[in-house]
RNA sequence: GCUGCUGUAGCUCAGUGGUAGAGCACUUCCUUGGUAAGGAAGAGGUCAUGGGUUCAAGUCCCAUCAGCAGCUCCA
């Protein structure tokens, strides 16, 4: 017998080979048929399974009956579709080779080995026999194999990709677990739902490429994306959800908005801020200027190249090469210099080639005597990199601060000058994958809302804590209040970072001291630290409950070792200061560009590009207008006036449809009485006449209180982390 | 960078190997109006770029460039 425990406290016994299916139809025949899956000790497992597997060799559990009102079921719910759909796909694609099939945050996806191509076509017969299969009904059943009985199972089915997996990531595994759902058998950790008959709604999404395991050098997949609910409506609701996201996309209103562009003509991943957006940059950038300035940083310039040793010292050069854009070398032998050294370390220089490269060298005013004396390839290099660092090579600055650095250096520093807090919105340019490049929020050229704070060790608590205390701020000011921090540290096992163990540590725990201290929801990710250093980075939640992750926290031991910083102490010893780098909306194109999708475009009226738009009924008033204009612009407004000999109507109109957040309709009435009829873009109606002073009044007073009227948000609630579950199997 | 899809007027998009199309926007004229589109006329094109196949290419093929989705990456 099995001592099982249910959530409402209630104890019994059952026999070891009963399941919670069992038990469900014990209660009541309406909950066995709603059981999706079961909870055993707080791990989703199949409802089918005896309760003595389930135990795992102890006589007692706590069981939950998992139901289509538990977001835990809809993960295996969405898992067994994922099943579903692979067995639809190779009854329509034979030969077809499975590979990985897990949930998403929203539904699931399956990776194929298909030679032939499946396109968005092929998805309504997919969906076809996917609805059959689900029509049958059949349940899934569980079966264990030993390593050998699955290794023979699997390659007799062809499945090579599962008897890789099983060889290599399964080794440890004495047995492995399959699931068979009619002729359809997967390898596979679970847990599923009893029969397919419980999938209400699902559809297939997209098709796209993936890799073999995520490795790029790995074999090409296909991947199949799908959604799959518990009932029609709750998928309309998704479906809904996504239509939303695409009204919303940054890169259609900041078109039709005439917010920025990113042309073929400048390049890729080159914003070019239209009057429109620059207006919305501008405000954020003196709306930060000012509170920095009363939290005593100093404002910095600097240049947007420096040379490539700054970035060889502070590491960069050397680690993110790939991403940067290429030197700029002050000589002309420079690149075929900086070509030998690089083939030379990896040792894919032939004797040929490197003859070749040298004449060219030589031609381009190269001297090469040294080299030519050298024996070794280390020798080599060392000749070379020597006659490299006496010319002039320069990086496009992808990071500030090793500028920062230099101006910190720039004076003796005293213990009683600290903390040095230098502010400085710092372009930078990054040479990203051209897959990567999306709108604003991914380019090859951005500003960061950069500073660097230089302090004593014992300092590094509070400077952090009230660094923090900024980014809730600034977002406040924004609206976004629903956000997490995700404390970022170094993965023990990797060699990727710089600096000692004891600066590891010691920034790691001083993070998660203040973070525990400071109250916010923060979640610990290993192996996402920066090489230098662990950074906290606000996730920001927007009005659609998609998740961004914006301001970044950073704290830094390893550059001021780097670039040998001091300052004088109270014991007049020379000591090191610590860095923290810090930037509250991460970069302004990225900010701007998630407040474009968080607003829907409708921008709160501190924000609004054109804040008031003038419409004369007709030509008569327009001269008043233009006074109106004058006054408003006077008040410190951003406003028009809409001139054309058109119809009211179609002012108004327009007016709403650019989002301009007020409409002050004038005519002869107006004219006479000296004031303006309010139209509120939000309530989409006349709100009143009032004098053109209290109408002032009023915008200065929603200005001023930085008032969010209004956040467009989406209907759709169901919401979970968009993280994929971990697919062992 | 990888896989796939896409590229036609300023924008959104039709276009079956045989003379380049629509709506909106734009320009001009008429209209002078009261809270989401008044009317008419006009202008606007190297069909992304470069090759190829063909009597004939926007349409088929190849390459390049750019965009999109996903993968991989993100100081």
């Amino acid at each position: 017998m099995i001592n099982v425990t249910l959530p409402d406290g209630s104890v019994r016994d059952y026999s070891e080979e009963t399941t919670p299916l069992q038990i469900a139809a014990a209660i009541s025949e309406r909950l066995a048929n709603d059981v999706i899956a079961a909870e055993v000790n707080g791990s989703v497992v199949d409802a089918m399974r005896p309760l003595k597997e389930l135990a795992e060799g102890t006589s007692s559990l706590t069981l939950k009956l998992l139901t289509v009102k538990d977001a835990a079921a809809l993960g295996v719910l969405r898992h067994s579709c994922a099943h579903i759909m692979a067995r639809a796909v190779m009854r329509l694609f034979p030969g077809t080779g499975l590979a990985f099939g897990p949930t998403t945050g929203h539904g699931f996806y399956y990776d194929f080995d298909l030679d032939q191509r499946i396109s968005e076509d092929d998805f309504p017969r997919i969906e076809q026999e996917m609805a059959a299969i689900i029509a049958e009904g059949e349940p899934f059943e569980r079966f264990m194999l030993s390593r050998d009985e699955a290794l023979e199972l699997c390659s007799g089915m062809h499945q090579a990709l599962k008897v890789e997996h099983i060889r290599e990531g399964l080794a440890e595994h004495p047995t492995l677990s399959f699931y068979r759902q009619g002729e359809f058998v997967d390898l596979c950790r679970g847990p599923h739902i009893p029969r397919a008959g419980k999938i209400k709604a699902f559809k297939l999404l997209s098709v796209a490429g993936a890799h073999w395991k995520g490795d790029q050098s790995g074999k090409s997949l296909q991947r199949l994306y799908g959604t799959a609910w518990f009932s029609k409506k709750d998928q309309d609701q998704y479906l809904e959800q996504i239509e939303e996201a695409k009204r919303r996309d940054h890169r259609v209103l900041g078109k039709r908005l005439q917010l920025f562009q990113i042309d073929p003509g400048v390049g890729q991943g080159l914003c070019l801020w239209l009057p429109k957006g620059a207006t919305i940059r501008a405000i954020l950038e003196d709306f930060i200027k000012k509170e920095l300035l009363e939290r005593e940083y100093e404002p910095v310039y600097s240049p947007h190249i420096g040379r490539v040793e700054l970035y060889e010292t502070s590491g960069h050069f050397p680690y993110y090469r790939d991403s940067q854009f290429a030197p700029i070398f002050g000589h002309d032998a420079g690149r075929i210099i900086d070509f030998c050294i690089r083939k030379l370390q990896e040792g894919e220089l032939s004797a040929e080639n490197e003859a070749t490269l040298l004449q060219a060298a030589e031609i381009m005013g190269y001297q090469h005597e040294e080299y030519r004396r050298a024996s070794s390839i280390e020798e080599k290099i060392a000749a070379l990199r020597k006659w490299e660092k006496q010319q002039e090579r320069y990086l496009l600055k992808p990071m500030n601060c090793p500028h920062h650095v230099e101006i910190y250096k720039s004076q003796p520093r005293s213990y009683r000058d600290l903390p040095v807090r230098l502010a400085e919105f710092g372009t930078v340019y990054r040479h990203e994958q051209t897959g990567e490049l999306n709108g604003m929020l991914r380019v090859r050229g951005l500003t960061q809302d950069d500073a660097h704070l230089f302090c004593m060790p014992e300092q590094v608590e509070e400077e952090f804590r009230q660094t923090l205390e900024l980014v809730q701020f600034v977002l406040k000011s924004v609206g976004l209040e629903d956000y997490r921090v995700q404390l970022s540290v170094r993965d023990p096992a990797s060699d990727k970072y710089v600096g000692s163990e004891e600066n590891w540590q010691q920034a790691e725990a001083s993070l998660r001291k203040v973070l525990s201290e400071s109250g916010l929801r923060f979640t610990t990710c290993e192996g996402e630290a920066a090489f230098y250093g662990p950074k906290a980075d606000f996730m920001v939640r927007d009005a659609i409950g998609r998740e961004w992750q914006l301001g970044t926290v950073q704290l830094d031991y390893n550059l001021p070792e780097r670039f040998e910083l001091e300052y004088v102490g109270p014991d007049n010893k020379m000591h090191r200061p610590v860095m923290i780098h810090r930037a509250p909306f991460g970069s302004l194109e990225r900010f701007v560009g998630m407040l474009i999708e968080h607003f829907a475009g409708a921008f709160p009226l501190w924000l609004a590009p054109e804040q008031i738009r003038v419409l004369p009924v007709t030509d008569h008033v327009a001269d008043y207008a233009r006074d109106v204009v004058k006054r408003l612009k006077q008040a410190g407004f951003r406003a028009s006036a809409d001139l054309r000999s058109c119809k009211v109507n179609a002012k108004i109109r327009d007016a709403q449809l650019e989002l301009i957040p007020y409409m002050l309709v004038v005519g002869p009435k107006e004219a006479e009485a000296n004031s303006v009829s309010v139209r509120d873009r939000i309530e989409s109606r006349d709100i009143g006449m009032l004098t053109l002073e209290d109408a002032i009044a009023k915008f200065e007073q929603e200005v001023r209180e930085k008032q969010i009227r209004q956040v467009i948000k989406s209907a759709f609630t169901i919401q979970q982390d968009e993280t994929t579950t971990e697919n062992e199997y």
